[in-house]
RNA sequence: GGAGGGAUGGUCUAGACUGGUUAUGAUACCUGCCUUACACGCAGGUGGUCAUGGGUUCAAAUCCCAUUCCCUCCA
């Protein structure tokens, strides 16, 4: 056998630019397409679809995204039919805000059709970016049907899910207190929501106790709600009030009595420390009336006018509403005295109106009843890592109220209702197909009550949880190719960042549990946030934010994705910084130039008879790594395969073994030591790329196909670890430290010649190789040039 | 107000569940070196009261209690 070096790669360095070229290989090949026909166990990845909201896309999301793409590679190298969609998330509030300030209009003073297009058109834009650096990243998903939330397909089969719970008593309407702008006359979400310090007056009301007859003074900004009032709190601590808890007060001007209440959220240091709760006057009065189970008193209309239950002050606006009952208060001798104060006001984002809090009525998803079985079914969800299982069922045991799921706004999945034009009775069509009930006649003819042909559309959209709570059903094609679905679902996992346990993950299985009694899937990984320098999120206002896309392209993706890997342990948060995404360049140019050493020697078929000490041992720690390793992978930790590998390979096998054996690896003359060097550092190479093929994809491949196949390496079935030297293990501080001796030694050594220290291939005496080293005399001897 | 996570050399970080020699690695810094893969490298070195206080123990970065500070989410 002829095992003569011979000629290898040239090129000195990893170059990031072949990425581009893999990228087409690969996609030429198809070598992740997913059959669903295939007999090998199916892998399904629920994989999130990200949100085009403005650029730059976040650089954690692309991590995140680095990282489920590690999830695919690693279950397919494990023998798994891996299905591995990709899709993009275009409903709901975000793009209209972006649409509506990048085209400078206004959602509600245009034509609905044609801020849809607009919408669209911003949503492709955006959609574009972020599918390329997806793609840049080298993503083994399903580009070529990618999916989009927005769809016709996708849009259905939300309006579907809605009809059949629908068809199951599980929705109602209720009317629920929500943010309300009374100049724009629509719902606003908290998001639209910005805060000023606004002067206004703090008045001091006098209330009669009842049961005492003596006067308690409630400080208040918003004495226009007076007639809303259903309580009066005090704090329980507050010595100057324990007396009344429990007691009733009588409203001045209404003479109405209410109960004095103690309630923590009464801070004895403001005004009086004594509040009135009215139906509404900010989010805590919301809270306190569902929390001490108040009745409502309607104090507003949707156009910013009080209500009849104002009585003598009824259809005023807030204004003049506030006007009157000081005056009133004033006459009557009720008023006990006004203090200029700053408010941190809620405000309109857009018409800069102070926000007012309105009951509307909106259709709910009932929740409540499934809180228990969900949190059942949780306990049988695998967590990576199980830490975070906690959030949800936190959450779970938070939730108080059932699921308003319709929202006010144009963007998003239509809800499919057709009220009788006679009868008001809602009438749904049949599940299936996409409906614009705002624009479209309906499906049927007659209403199912009276029989009146006249119907009016529902104009409301659903909130967008509505549709991404249904993305394993999607995937799996529920409802619309049988055979499909029966082998995809429930899917296998569900990849996702902490943040959205309460939202995406809990919806999620809310509704698929709903819809099939069963959980969408078995395991479910949570990745922390990607954080700044200084450890803080990441936002826009902040100015902190990373654009991942120019340097995935200058730094290349597998130094990105093994930065990645190296940096954010299982479930952490994790910090960003572009020095230690430059700094991983290094590590790729060590496994480059590791390989174009060993590209140099023969790959040999089969295992030789003979092994050399040294080769023993370096097997035994390669064992050990592949443990490691694979312990790292079946948890989806990518943060033990990728600090593993880099440590075992540039700080022992480089470091020591290929030093080590490099005199006999040339040395044709001793054939049976040099094949069984040969054949262990194959051996070691080829297993490290196998390792991190899933972590680095491209520079693995680049490399195995260069060395040993020219089938790709990512359908090779991970290493498996046989240990048939696992007493060598014992060596492995003592060889690294006896090293280590020598070379301080040479370093300490001034050469008569020189002046200086002694080179490394200089030859050096009077060191003895310690007993336990015998076995690796030879090897010792060769690489420090030792004399004895 | 509630919940979760964190605090380890200048910076970042492993180790903590299962207590046990000299606390891991990266980076930065200093010194020397082109050595038949790699200067994107090699060798050597400086640098830590493991947040604070107390407890358990023969032994605590690790377990228990309290405190401080930071981050995130919910209200």
């Amino acid at each position: 056998m002829n095992v003569t070096p011979g000629s290898g790669i040239e090129a000195k360095s990893w170059d990031p630019l072949l990425e581009e070229h893999i990228l087409r290989k690969w996609h030429n090949s198809k070598i992740y397409k997913f059959a669903v026909s295939d007999h090998k166990e199916k892998f399904v990845i629920d994989t999130p679809p990200p949100y085009p909201s403005g650029r730059p896309w976040h650089i954690g999301a692309a991590t995140h995204y680095s990282q489920i793409d590690m999830i695919a590679r690693t279950s397919r190298m494990n023998g798994y039919n891996v299905l591995f969609p990709v899709g993009i998330d275009r409903n709901g509030l975000p793009v209209e805000i972006y649409t509506e300030k990048k085209y400078k209009v206004s959602m509600r003073r245009m034509d609905r059709e044609k801020f849809l297009e607009l919408c669209a058109h911003a949503l492709d834009e955006l959609e574009a970016e972020m599918i390329q650096t997806m793609k840049a990243l080298g993503m083994s998903a399903e580009f070529d049907n990618y999916y989009r939330t927005d769809s016709k397909e996708y849009r259905a089969l939300t309006q579907g899910t809605f009809i059949a719970l629908w068809k199951e008593n599980l929705i109602y309407r209720a009317n629920r207190p929500n943010n309300y702008c009374p100049e724009c006359a629509t719902t606003i979400a908290d998001a639209e929501i910005i805060y000023e310090n606004i002067p206004t007056k703090l008045n001091y009301l006098k209330f009669k106790v009842t049961e005492t007859g003596k006067n308690i003074i409630v400080a208040t900004t918003r004495p226009e709600l007076l007639h809303a009032c259903q309580a009066v709190i005090v704090n329980p601590s507050d010595k100057r009030y324990v007396t009344v808890i429990g007691m009733h007060a009588i409203l001045p001007l209404f003479n109405r009595q209410v109960p004095i209440v103690g309630h923590n959220s009464a801070k004895p240091e403001f005004g009086s420390g004594v509040v009135m709760v009215c139906s509404y006057g900010d989010e805590n009065d919301v809270r306190l009336f569902r929390e001490l189970k108040l009745i409502e008193i309607v104090s507003l209309d949707t156009n910013g006018r009080t209500t009849p239950a104002a009585g003598d002050y009824a259809n005023l606006t807030i204004k003049q509403a506030r006007a009157r009952v000081i005056e009133d208060l004033k006459k009557t001798g009720l008023l006990d005295k006004e203090e200029n104060i700053m408010h941190r006001t809620p405000i309109c984002e857009r018409s800069k109106t102070p926000v007012e809090i309105i009951s509307l009525e909106d259709y709910y998803l009932k929740q409540l009843a499934y809180v228990s079985l969900l949190k059942e079914a949780a306990g049988k969800v695998r967590f990576h890592p199980s830490m975070h299982k906690q959030i949800l069922l936190n959450w779970l045991d938070s939730i108080a109220i059932d699921w308003p799921v319709t929202r006010r706004r144009f963007y998003g999945t239509e809800v499919p209702i057709w009220y009788c034009n006679d009868c008001e009775h809602p009438n749904l069509p049949e599940a299936g197909n996409y409906y614009k009930p705002w624009k479209e006649k309906p499906p049927f003819e007659k209403c199912t009550v009276c029989g009146c042909s006249e119907f009016t559309g529902e104009d409301r959209t659903f909130d967008t949880w509505m549709d991404s709570s249904i993305t394993p059903l999607f995937i799996a094609k529920y409802t619309y190719d049988p055979l499909y679905y029966r082998s995809t679902y429930p899917t296998t996992i569900r990849p996702q960042g902490k943040d959205i346990v309460r939202t995406w993950l809990y919806y999620t299985m809310l509704r698929c549990f709903q819809l099939t009694r069963q959980l969408p899937w078995s395991d479910v990984w949570i990745m922390g946030y990607g954080l700044d320098e200084q450890g803080e999120k990441m936002s826009k206002s902040k100015g902190n934010v990373i654009d991942p896309l120019p340097i995935i392209q200058k730094y290349g993706a597998d130094a990105f994705r093994f930065w990645g890997a190296s940096e954010s342990n299982l479930g952490y948060d994790f910090r960003c910084s572009e020095q230690k995404i430059a700094n991983t360049k290094n590590f790729l140019s060590k496994i480059w130039n590791l390989g174009r050493f060993l590209s140099t020697f023969p790959v040999l078929a089969q295992e030789p008879e003979y092994l050399a000490a040294t080769d023993k041992w370096i097997m035994s720690e390669l064992c050990k790594l592949i443990d490691r390793c694979l312990e790292g992978y079946a948890e989806f930790n990518f943060f033990v395969p990728a600090n593993s590998i880099r440590e075992f390979t540039w700080n022992i096998f480089a470091a020591h073994y290929i030093e080590m054996v490099k005199a006999r690896i040339y040395d044709s003359t001793d054939a049976t030591a040099q094949i069984s060097a040969v054949f262990t550092s194959h051996t070691c190479f080829s297993t490290i790329l196998l390792l991190l093929a899933p972590i680095c994809p491209f520079i693995t491949d680049e490399l195995w196909s260069k060395i040993y196949s020219p089938e790709t390496i990512h359908a090779q079935g991970m290493p498996k670890s046989v240990n048939n030297y696992s007493e060598m293990a014992k060596y492995t501080k003592s060889i690294m430290e006896f090293n280590s001796t020598v070379w301080n030694r040479k370093k300490r050594t001034i050469s008569q010649e020189t002046g200086k220290s002694l080179s490394l291939k200089d030859s050096i005496n009077n060191i003895d190789i310690p007993p336990d080293l015998a076995s690796f005399k030879q090897d010792l001897m060769k690489m420090h040039n030792l004399i004895l």
